[in-house]
DNA sequence: CTGAAAGCGCTTACAG
DNA sequence: CTGAAAGCGCTTACAG
C-alpha cells in the first residue's frame, strides 16, 4: 500500500493540516516542524495523489485558448478540437474557454491578454503572434500565477512557458528532402508559397526548405516566394501568374494557408505538360482531395487534436506542480501520401 | 455545479446507496425504484465522477502486457515503454505487469493467457500471434470480465476486444508510394524483405505494396520476398546473395525486423553502383542512423509509446464503461526520412 | 429490497 | 504555529 498523509503524520508526529501545509507549502510552520514533516515523506516515499486532492479541493481548472479568427482551415480545425476537448474534460473538471482574435495582430492579441481575469484562471493556451506587448501582457499573466503554453507557433521565451508545436525549420527541410527526391532528378526551379515572411513559422519552413535544396539539390533553383497571405484567392493568382510566365517548374512547395488557390491554379495547367511535384502544409478537406487525386504528393501535417490534448496536460501538470512527459508531449512532423491519410 | 450522487438520491427520494445500486446495475433493487432513480439521473444531467468513485473504491487497475521475447528491437522498445509506463502509472493506481513469451508461438502464448490469474485482473493487452487455442484463451478471459486489446498484430475479433495498432495493408501501399517515386522513373527490380510470411502484418505490409506498384509503376517489378525470420544474419545474407545475383535492382522494400543485417549488405555494395532507394519499418537505433547516412531513404514507424499509452487508455476507459475517443486512439503510419526523425 | 454510517486520500475553515 | 473535525463525490460493509 502506498503510504497516506495519515502515514505521514503519525511519522512525524503532527496532525493532518501541517502535513497538508507542508506538502504545498503554505507559509507560517515552524522550520522545524517542517523538516520533521520532509524527512517523514522522504523516508515513507509519500506521493501525493493528485486526484484525491483535487477531489478535496473541488478543483476546477480553468483554462483559456486563444486562437486567431478569419477562414484560415488549419486554424478552424484547431477550434473545432479545442471544443471537442473542452467538452470531454468537463466531466474532468476542467472548463475551457476559447477567445478568438485578429490574425497576425500583436496588439489585438495583447490587449485580449490583459484583458483575461485572471482571479480564477489556472492557465492560457495561445497561438503567439509575438510583439513586446504580447510579452509583456504574458509576463504580467505569469506574475499571477497563470501558466502558459503557446501553440503551433512560438516566441521569445516567457518563464516557465512551454511550446506546444511542430520544429518547422525541420518541417522545412523534410519538405526539401521528398521534393527533391519526388522531382526525380530533372533541373529546373521550385515555387514557394508562403502566407506571409512576417509570420515566424513560414520563416522558418523556408529556411530550411532552402538550406536542404541548397545543399544536395544543386540542378534545382528556389524562386522567392509568393506571399499568399493565407488567401486563397491570392495564393491562386500569384501561382497563376508565375506558372504563366515560366515553363521550367518542376516543383512547388506550399507553405502556409490558401491551398485551395493552389490547388486550383495546379488543377487548371494543360494536363500534357509535365507534372509537378508538390509538398504542403496541413492536412485539411482539400489537401485530402488533392492527395487523392493526385495533385499534391505529399502533405506536411501537425495534429490538431493531438496539439491540443498536449497543451491541456500540460498546462494541467504545471498547475500540479508535476512533470511533463516529453516523448509524449511532442509534436511530430507528420508526412501524409496518398495512402497513409487516416 | 454539476449534480452529484446526494442530489439524485434527494431527487428520487432514495438513499445513497440505492443510488450506487443503480448506477453499478447491482441486482437487488425494485424495478420501480430503478426507474425513479434513472428518472431522477436523466432529469439531473447526473455524470458520474470517475476520479472520486475509484478513491472511494480504493480501485487499483491490474494490467498484463504479454509481448513477445528475443531480439527483435522494436519489441524490446515496446516492452521499455511499457516499463516506463508502468511506472508512472503507478501513481494514478495502475498496476503493469509484462509477460513474455516465445515469438510465432500460438500454444505458449495461449498458456500464457490460461495462466493468468484473473481475480483481480482488469485487462489484458497482447500482440496477438492468432491460434484457435489463443482465441479460445481470450474468450475465457472475457467471460470472466477481463478487457482484451491486441497490440500491433490484431487477430480474429474476439467481442469487445479493441485493435491499437497501425492498417499493415495502407503501411504496405505507403511504402510502394514512396518507394515509386524515390526510384525515379527508372525500370528496374524490388527486392522484399520480410521477417516471415506467416505473420499476418508482415503479408498484409507485402500485399498493400504489391498492388501499388503493379497498378502504378508498371516499369518495376517486385521479386518474391526474402524471409529474414527477423534475424539480422539471415536477412542479410539473403539480400547480399540477391545483390550479387543481378544488377536490375533499383529499391527495397523491408518489411520486417532484422534492418541491422540488411543496413550491412547494403552498405558493402561498391559506392560505385547506383543508388538503391530504401524503405524500411521501424525506426530503432539502426534505422536512425541508416537514415542519417543515406543507406534507408525513408522508415515507416508506429508510435511504440504511442501504442503502449493508448492500450492503457483503451483498456481504463472499458474497465470504466466509458467511451474511447477514437480520433485520439489511432496510430498513424508515420513515414521519417533524414530531416523530421524526433 | 433498502438505508445509515464509515471510509477512500486529501484539503479547508475554524478554534486555540 | 498547530490540531480536530467536516467535507469533496463516491462506494462498501453491515444491519434491518
Amino acid at each position: 500500500m502506498r503510504p497516506t498523509v495519515h502515514d505521514v503524520a503519525e511519522a512525524a508526529g503532527v496532525s493532518l493540516a501541517t502535513v497538508d501545509r507542508v506538502l504545498n507549502r503554505r507559509a507560517g510552520v515552524r522550520s522545524e516542524t517542517i523538516e520533521r514533516v520532509e524527512t517523514a515523506i522522504a523516508r515513507l516515499g509519500y506521493v501525493r495523489d493528485v486526484a484525491a486532492a483535487n477531489l478535496a479541493k473541488s478543483r476546477v481548472y480553468r483554462f483559456a485558448f486563444i486562437v486567431p479568427e478569419g477562414p484560415n482551415s488549419f486554424m478552424r480545425g484547431l477550434e473545432r478540437e479545442i471544443e471537442l476537448s473542452g467538452l470531454r474534460s468537463r466531466l474532468e473538471r476542467t472548463d475551457i474557454r476559447i477567445i478568438k482574435v485578429p490574425p497576425f495582430d500583436g496588439a489585438a492579441l495583447a490587449a485580449a491578454l490583459n484583458g483575461l481575469e485572471t482571479a480564477d484562471l489556472s492557465g492560457v493556451a495561445l497561438v503567439a503572434a509575438g510583439s513586446p506587448a504580447v510579452i509583456a501582457a504574458l509576463e504580467r499573466l505569469h506574475r499571477r500565477g497563470v501558466e502558459i503554453v503557446t501553440l503551433v507557433s512560438d516566441i521569445e521565451v516567457v518563464s516557465r512557458s512551454h511550446y506546444v508545436g511542430i520544429d518547422n525549420v525541420a518541417a522545412g527541410r523534410t519538405a526539401a528532402g521528398l521534393l527533391g527526391r519526388f522531382v526525380g532528378g530533372r533541373a529546373g526551379t521550385i515555387a514557394l508559397v508562403v502566407g506571409s515572411m512576417a509570420v515566424r513559422d513560414h520563416v522558418e519552413r523556408c529556411d530550411g526548405f532552402r538550406a536542404v535544396i541548397a545543399a544536395e539539390y544543386p540542378g534545382l533553383d528556389v524562386l522567392p516566394p509568393l506571399e499568399g497571405r493565407d488567401d486563397a484567392r491570392t495564393a491562386g493568382r500569384l501561382l497563376r501568374d508565375t506558372l504563366a510566365a515560366r515553363d521550367d517548374i518542376v516543383g512547388l512547395y506550399s507553405v502556409g494557408a490558401g491551398n485551395r488557390g493552389v490547388i486550383e491554379a495546379l488543377r487548371d495547367r494543360s494536363a500534357s505538360l509535365p507534372h509537378i511535384a508538390v509538398v504542403a502544409h496541413e492536412l485539411t478537406d482539400h489537401a485530402r482531395q488533392a492527395l487523392a487525386d493526385g495533385t499534391f504528393d505529399a502533405v506536411i501535417n501537425q495534429d490538431a487534436g493531438h496539439e491540443v490534448r498536449s497543451a491541456i496536460r500540460v498546462l494541467k501538470a504545471k498547475v500540479d506542480g508535476l512533470p511533463v512527459i516529453d516523448a509524449q508531449e511532442t509534436i511530430r512532423i507528420e508526412i501524409y501520401l496518398r495512402d497513409n491519410v487516416p
